[in-house]
DNA sequence: GTTTTTCTGTTGCAAAAGCAACAAAATAGT
DNA sequence: ACTATTTTGTTGCTTTTGCAACAGAAAAAC
């Protein structure tokens, strides 16, 4: 994230805000919101984090979308054509602002501060997410799975300014996310260790090339 | 595209704009633009069509992301922390508005209506732009070259309210669109054919299920 | 209208990825 | 502290995908 404006100053504002802003809180494992009941939602998460999941007929999951601080997310930002159930998932206890997309455009009567600046921040809120799409693409149009590793490698070390970081979900989770299968990632991943491209100790991975 | 605001009357309120805006023409298989060199440039494709493609170390070419009447596009878009090459390449005679992305933000000195405009239907049309990549998603992190070729034909087809439509570009770029071989999407094409999922006739489709 | 180039359709073979199953380790729940 | 559950790590086997190569069809260039 990389935004011009103080984003906790904005969530504070929300404390005064006009009532067509909801704020609700979930525990982990709880359904934030389902994505086939279009009513044009849009949630802005303020702490925790949360998945956007799909089970497909198959049983299968994918992580479609890995949501943490103040990323936006809701129907408004989906055409739903798919027949599988989408849902976002809390994956730890989450806080999240929510209102319909309609009601940020016309001006509350009260006039709040808060809805104000929602409006003036949008598009960049919004522009952040197409930067992490076009990111979240660009792995997944990676043709083997060791390209998907190293390029979401590639990706944390450059977010950290360092060649070692933690990854930000489990194992398991990040063969949903990469959309690959966990048994051959994990044999990647040891053929990775193996061939001197990473050396890997839990979550925490160092790159050795370059 | 499915937007609130009549896109024509927009671009053709270009020609009274200011000099903050260019026009510009391509001629079929010109580079438009490269997403290398950071220029924070933003563009929006108003005839012909575009991909945006990466060609990687192993000559694989990837169409990223496909641009017809109207799209946005642009560095503003993409936080480049890839090493390979992303251009903008025209498929066809192309005409493309560019600008700073800066420049949007403030009013122009001429106060010129199409700039007026311009920031006023910006979140629609970015707002677009993530639906198309949420649905790219979707089909990208689906397990097989069967399901891929499901999920995109069901897209057609609900975009043309029809169970037959014709493909928008040939059988290769669309493996490269599907980020999958070519042989191998053909050989499941034929596939899917035999087992009576669909009927082919050139780039012309048909469901034959449900 | 002929030539050149690109696109389609096909195949045998090699490589990669998926599936299933299980034990050990780690984590969460009580 | 103990138990239950989830995650990790591994492997043999099967299926899918990718690669390479080629011939015919279609489209573009001249």
């Amino acid at each position: 994230m990389n935004l011009s404006f103080n984003v906790e100053e904005f969530i504070k504002e929300f404390e005064n805000s006009c009532n067509k802003v909801q704020k609700k809180a979930f525990e982990k494992n709880e359904v934030i919101t389902s994505y086939i009941q279009k009513r044009n939602q849009f949630c802005i998460l303020i702490t925790g984090n949360a998945d956007l999941v799909r089970y497909d007929l198959n049983g299968n999951r994918t992580i479609i979308d890995h949501f943490t601080d103040t990323d936006v997310f809701g129907e408004v930002f989906y055409n739903v054509t798919t027949n599988n159930e989408l849902l976002v998932e809390a994956r730890s206890k989450c806080e999240v602002l929510i209102y319909s997309y309609q009601d940020i455009h016309y001006k509350c009567k009260q006039n709040c501060k808060f809805h104000q600046r929602l409006s003036e921040y949008l598009p960049e809120l919004i522009l952040d997410k197409v930067t992490s799409l076009n990111m979240r693409v660009e792995l997944l149009t990676k043709r083997s799975t060791r390209d998907k590793l190293l390029g979401y490698f590639n990706l944390l070390s450059t977010r950290n300014l360092s060649k070692t970081f933690k990854l930000p979900f489990s194992l398991t989770d990040l063969a949903d996310y990469l959309s690959v299968d966990r048994s051959a990632m994990m044999r990647e991943l040891k053929l990775l260790k193996e061939e001197n491209f990473i050396k890997k100790n839990g979550k925490m991975i160092t790159l050795l090339y370059k």
